[in-house]
Formats: C-alpha cells, sequence, structure tokens
DNA sequence: GTGAAAGCGCTAACAT
DNA sequence: ATGTTAGCGCTTTCAC
C-alpha cells in the first residue's frame, strides 16, 4: 500500500492519474502530490499512436505527416496515401488537445443554462449542438442552477478550458455582469440567448417577448375576457418585463388600465403560484383570466383549480408562455405561447459562427424569435 | 539569468524580498540593491496570463510560478504567497488544455445519450453532472439521435478530445459493439448505464427492469385484471425485454400463460402504439390492462382512448414504465414506476471515479437502481 | 528553495 | 516536396 511520502498517512490518499507512465497520487491531508513508480504495468501504461509513430514507421518527419493528415498543399499524393494508410493501420487518433494547444482554438463551446432539466434548455442545447456538429463543433454545458456564484464559476471553468465561444442563458440571481463583460474585453465571442445582458454589447438571441405578451392578451379579450391577472417573475427579468409589457401594452389599447390588472411577482415556485390563485380567487371580483409568465405555474393553478371542483376556462381561463407537452396532455389543454427553443439554440450557435467568421470586423447582431400562439381550451369561452 | 545591474556579476546574487510585486535582489559582490520588474507587453491581443507572465513580473522563474500555483512541497512561504497575489492581481488562469497536455488527464468525462430532451436522460445527465462537479470533473455531452453511426462518431470525437472516461448508454439501433471494446481494451474507463453492453465487462448501472416488471403486473392481478396487452419495444432492446420479463414471470406464476398475453414490438413510435391500440381495442375479447415498457406510448394511448370516448381505467387500465410530470398531468393519472434518473446518473459517475481511484487492481461493478411503483388513477379498478 | 531544460503531441514558419 | 526548428502553456526531473 502506498503512503504519502510527506505525512505518512495513507487516508485521503487519492490517484491522480498518470504520468509519463507512472501512477501519480494525492494527499488530500496534507495536500501534497507525487507520483510511484508502477511496478505492475511498467512504462508503457497505454500508448495511443502519435505522428511521431508514422512519421517513424515510414522514415519521414512528423511534419510531412501533419501535413497528409490535414490536407495541406505542398504534398505527393503518394506520401499523403502512405501516410493516410498508415495512420489508419495504425489506428492513429489525433489528440485534440495537442492540436487546439497548438492552434489556440479549441473548436468547442461553452453554453450556460440554469437548468438542463427544463424542457425549454434542454431543446435550446439541442439546437446548438445541431449546429454545432454541422460545423465540426464540440459543445461544452454547464448548468448554473439559477445560481450566480454557480454561474461564474461556470464562466471561469469554461474560459479555463478554452472554449472559443460562449453561449448563456443567465440565472435569475444574476443581477451583475462583470464576470461576463470581464471575458467579453478579453475578446471571446459571446452570444446571449433568453435571458440576455442589455448592458454588454453582445450578439443575443430573443424571444419577441413583447410580442408573445401581446398576442396573449389580443386572445384573451377576444374571447371576452375583461379581468385580468398576471404572475409574473422576478421584478428584474426582463423576459418577465417584456411579456408583461406586451400584455398590458394591449390591454390599454383596449381601455383597460395597468391599475385594474392584479400582478402577482414570483420566483415561479409552485407554492407562490398556488397563493396567488387562491388570494384572487376569493376577491369580490376575481379574474376572469390569468396568464402565466411561466407555463409551468399555469399548470400548478389548473391542477389546484381542478382539485378544487374549479371550472377552467368558465370560472377562471388561463393561458401561458412556453411550449410543453404538459400543455398539449393537461385538461383542458393549456394555450401557450411557443417558443421554438430549438431555433433559439440554432440561432445561438449560428451568432457564434458568424462571429467567428467575421473576426474583426464584427458588429453584434441581436436576432429575435417569432413565438406562435397556440389556442387550447383553457382560455376558449364556450358559446 | 538576472545580473547586478552594477557589477554585471551573476555570482553572489541573493533574492531580498518584494517590494509592490518586483523582486528585490541583493548582489553580494558589490552590495548593491536592485528591483527587477520585466515589463508585460501585450504581444498578441488577446493575451491570457500565462505562468510566465507571472515568472517575468516576480523576476522568477516558471517552474518556481508552478510549484507555488500546485502547493507543491519545497517552496517558501513568501514565494508562494507573492505569486498567489501576482495571479490574483494579474488574473491569471491556467491554461486547462496545456495542463491537461502535460498531466496526461483532462478532468472531462464524455456522455453519450440518445437524446438530450428525453426528460430521462436531462435528468441522468443532471445527476452526472452533479457528482462531476462535486470532483472537480468537467462533462461534455453527446446526443448520438439513435443512431448507431452518431455514436460510434461520438465515441472516437470524445476519445480525440482525451476525455478521462466515458459514460455511455447505447443508441436502440446498436446491436454491435466493437467501437467500445476498442477502447475498453485500450484502458479507457468506461461506464455503462440505462442500455448497457452484456458482452463487455465495464461497470454497469442498471435499472431493475425485471423487478419493475413485476411489480406492475403484481399491482394489475391485485387491481383484479386478467386479460393484459404489452406495448414492448424493440425485440434486441434489453431493458425491453427484462421489464416484459418480469411482468410475464408474475403472470405465470398467477395461473396466466404468456401465450395469453398479447404483445406488441414497437420503435416507441406513437402511431405504432396507436395501431396496436386500435387493433385490441376491436379484438372479441380486448384486454383489460395494457402495460407500456414506455410510459410515452400510454400517453399516446390513454389521449386517443379519451378522444374517442373511451373509460380509462374501466375499459382498460394503463400501466408504464419511466416517471414523468405528464403522469401525474394525464387525467386519470397514470401508473408508472419511477426509475430514479438522477440517481442512475449519479451512480454512472460515481462508478467511473471508483475505477480511476481503484486504477489497476479494479473490477467492474454492476449497481442495480431500484424502480418505485407510483400508482395513480389509469390502473385502479373503481369499487 | 530555485532555475534550466526536457517533454506532452501537434502545427507552422522557415529552410532546403 | 520535405525536413528543421520553434513554439503553444504547463509540469517535472535534475542539478545546484
Amino acid at each position: 500500500m502506498v503512503s504519502c511520502p510527506q505525512c505518512s498517512g495513507k487516508e485521503g490518499l487519492q490517484r491522480a492519474g498518470f504520468v509519463r507512465g507512472k501512477q501519480r497520487f494525492f494527499c488530500g491531508a496534507c495536500r501534497y502530490h507525487f507520483t510511484v513508480q508502477s511496478e505492475i504495468l511498467p512504462k508503457k501504461k497505454r500508448h495511443q499512436t502519435t505522428i511521431l509513430d508514422i512519421a517513424a514507421f515510414l522514415g519521414i518527419s512528423a511534419s510531412t505527416v501533419s501535413r497528409a493528415l490535414l490536407n495541406r498543399y505542398g504534398i505527393s499524393e503518394a506520401t499523403r496515401a502512405e501516410v493516410l494508410r498508415v495512420a489508419q493501420e495504425l489506428d492513429y487518433q489525433p489528440n485534440l488537445l495537442a492540436q487546439s494547444l497548438s492552434n489556440q482554438e479549441t473548436h468547442t463551446i461553452g453554453v450556460i443554462i440554469p437548468d438542463i432539466e427544463r424542457p425549454f434548455f434542454a431543446s435550446v442545447v439541442s439546437g446548438i449542438q445541431q449546429v454545432a456538429s454541422e460545423s465540426g463543433y464540440r459543445v461544452m454545458v454547464c448548468q448554473s442552477n439559477e445560481s450566480h456564484q454557480v454561474e461564474v464559476a461556470n464562466v471561469q471553468a469554461l474560459v479555463a478550458s478554452r472554449v472559443d465561444g460562449l453561449l448563456i442563458c443567465h440565472s435569475t440571481e444574476t443581477t451583475t455582469f462583470e464576470h461576463i463583460r470581464l471575458q467579453h474585453r478579453k475578446g471571446i465571442p459571446i452570444v446571449h440567448f433568453d435571458r440576455v445582458c442589455e448592458d454588454i454589447d453582445t450578439s443575443k438571441v430573443v424571444q419577441d417577448d413583447f410580442g408573445g405578451g401581446a398576442a396573449v392578451a389580443t386572445h384573451l379579450i377576444q374571447e371576452g375576457h375583461r379581468r385580468f391577472a398576471i404572475l409574473a417573475g422576478p421584478e428584474n427579468l426582463l423576459i418577465s418585463r417584456h411579456r408583461v409589457d406586451g400584455f398590458l401594452h394591449v390591454l390599454k389599447q383596449e381601455g383597460i388600465a395597468p391599475e385594474e390588472v392584479m400582478i402577482c411577482h414570483s420566483q415561479f415556485k409552485p407554492a407562490e403560484a398556488l397563493h396567488a390563485l387562491h388570494s384572487w380567487r376569493t376577491l369580490p371580483q376575481p379574474p376572469e383570466a390569468v396568464f402565466c409568465v411561466h407555463y409551468g405555474n399555469a399548470i400548478d393553478m389548473m391542477m389546484e383549480m381542478k382539485k378544487n371542483g374549479g371550472q377552467i376556462p368558465q370560472e377562471l381561463a388561463f393561458a401561458g408562455f412556453g411550449e410543453d407537452k404538459l400543455a398539449a396532455v393537461i385538461e383542458p389543454g393549456l394555450t401557450t405561447v411557443h417558443q421554438h427553443p430549438i431555433e433559439i439554440g440554432r440561432q445561438a450557435a449560428l451568432l457564434f459562427l458568424e462571429q467567428i467568421l467575421a473576426a474583426d470586423d464584427f458588429v453584434p447582431i441581436t436576432r429575435q424569435i417569432r413565438g406562435e400562439l397556440i389556442v387550447r381550451q383553457s382560455s376558449v369561452r364556450k358559446r
């Protein structure tokens, strides 16, 4: 059994990889690193073929091999063919680390999202990966769990990994953007999506939140509703504010003043939604329709209503933001604005690629994705 | 390297502390004190601070800086403190690429899943990331989109990126495992989860599929159902086979022969499910209960039933596999086996870590995650 | 306790 | 068309 040469302890000893055939250890107790020559597997731990192996095999130089592999100009067809043949034979796999270190680019793009378990973000990631893989980029995903501190750590980790660019959707907690500004100044391409930061001159993919909110309002008014409640997000959350603004804008045009609308701000927690619902329903003049800035809260409320025998939409109509299978499965179906998250992801990745291509003469672009109102029964007045 | 500006001698030079970030020297020969500060001019745009910058700044060597940063044995407290201070000041971020190349390890684990948009996999990934980030590992996720070819490409890409290990759930298409075997022989730690490959001696995290199927059967029998149908997955898919086997096993114990059970194999496509449903319902002796190996199909069928005015569970009861919010939201609620996907992810990551720590004397481990039957109204006979 | 130098695997500028 | 050499940024061995 190995023991730490510094503190002689055997506890807290961790293997920390191999260094040139030797087992490397790390002593958790005294934070000391050391290596031990493994006598069981001497030297040749796992040898991946390198460009040098091919070169030696063919009796040529490494750079010639490199050129052949990279299909560069100035190499004879004969050698190229030979190199490729031998590479295949020896199962050569280029070491992307070395390549990246040398080229100063990793062909990797870093993505930071609040939570991969939310269908919206899973789809965004999927869209990003589509475009990325089409263009030979890899994707590294981090979750901030809506924590600003974790988000900052994620940014650092990705930058330390030398990702070629950063696609980010801020956590709800995030109100200061120094961590982004720092990287932006260094020239690292950054694309914001969904929850953006308007103070930094980056490319952005945003939802047409104002328009979406307006579309919901227009629809609800057409259905004859007149008294409204809104379950909004945190006050500082732009997407929430825009959706609410769009909603109220239409109402105002229809002669309904914002003051007449019951607005409740929340962190999107189910408990908050239920609390709001209860307070609204017990009002002397309860609202006829609720607009939820996030569909999840609409689902929560509807489930609660159904449990208590409330009639949807007769007693209270619902509309939400963000399409999800849940909206189609719940009864009655929930009217929502579909955000096309895959497209949001695709566009974010494309904006990154455009920035890479444009290089110096690049000017940030903001692209707006238009949502699509999907009307279901939760908001439709039976006639 | 440094020489005395007064006598030009290099001998007898002594360090004499730090002054405002500069290394102070004392020339023993001419008794002269001086400080050195190499000005770091930004030679390139986007210059990230390196250890050489710190070294130059302090007038010491790169290796000393490295030692200080890594908290290695054999360095004076004063130097270490200064290095750390300057590193902070210059916003030094270690280049993980260079570090990885040198250390022969990336502290990155590669994950291959069929589709991140499926809640099950999103949760698995989340579980993996939890454990990984606790242990200082990064995660690189690839989607195979259920394509064998893409899966192979993913494996190659991750190996080329020199991930320290591979966590994989095979695509449904995958029936040959040479791509895995190849890497396994090279000694790359591999952990299978969910859809595993039994022919290769890797660590695995599996669902107790047999037990889950059995639990569903037991429950349905208790509720008084006697005629069953099963919507299974592809014939070669192990998880599907195990679930079906467990289900049939219990039935046999209850005197119901497998031949009496209507089994339909599918690729989990909604159209297939609806087709099967239709054929079952139009039978002279239709089944009383359907067991869906995948909950999604149960949802599809239930929606269809409801559209046609079919009564659930009176006319036909349903039970599925895989917990999802949909199961709770649909009416009646769908009885399912909750698979604890986060735990599956956590265990997969843990098995990887264990393999790293055990190094040479590692024997693959298979860990079984027990599902949990969640009974809802879709399978409960009203009395 | 610290520095010089040799890699890690690959690419590119500069020779020939 | 091919070889030589010098990095990319960091870690580690070997001197002193």
